[in-house]
DNA sequence: GCCAACGTTGGC
DNA sequence: GCCAACGTTGGC
């Protein structure tokens, strides 16, 4: 059974582009401190389970193409680092807190699906990612919720 | 740049 | 365990 996720990201940060040119498309999906977006990939995400590439807080958001999760989740080793902007004092090795998992490019969409134009799509109106006020980071998508938004 | 919504922190 | 204060997210 595949699961279908979104996954946010600052394109400023990283984005589609950037998953594309990186060396076997593929990337850590690293940096996460929210307990609920860590628990989703580690206790739920599955190989193969594919991903919704969106990005946020940029100019025009919207979902820029597709990724696949292509290694299940292991610790952060961001969390472990002193020079690192994620580094948890509190994590060891021995007891990480954070985990991620490994993303991999798919396809980039020929035009961005807008968060304007999701808004307005039948069918979408339940998209955690719509509600208001929502932060998440990561977020699960149904089957008919995915259906749609790749027939769009 | 504004600000609403949310998560986290820490005093009590 | 409550909750006010604070920091962050992210659309607009």
């Amino acid at each position: 059974m595949t699961n279908n996720w979104l996954m946010k990201s600052e394109p400023d940060c990283f984005s589609i582009d950037d998953l594309m040119h990186r060396p076997n498309q593929a990337e850590a999906w690293d940096g996460v401190r929210n307990y609920q977006a860590r628990n989703m990939m580690r206790d739920q995400m599955r190989l193969g389970d594919r991903v919704f590439f969106y990005h946020s807080n940029c100019k025009v958001p919207g979902i820029a193409g597709m990724a696949e999760v292509s290694n299940t989740s292991f610790p952060d080793p961001t969390q472990f680092d002193p020079d690192s902007q994620y580094f948890d004092p509190k994590a060891t090795p021995a007891k990480p807190i954070w985990y991620l998992v490994e993303v991999r490019f798919i396809k980039k969409f020929t035009t961005l699906l807008r968060l304007e134009q999701l808004r307005h799509t039948p069918g979408l109106e339940a998209m955690l990612l719509l509600r208001k006020g929502s932060r998440l980071s990561i977020t699960p998508v149904t089957p008919e919720q995915a259906d749609i938004i790749l027939s769009m």
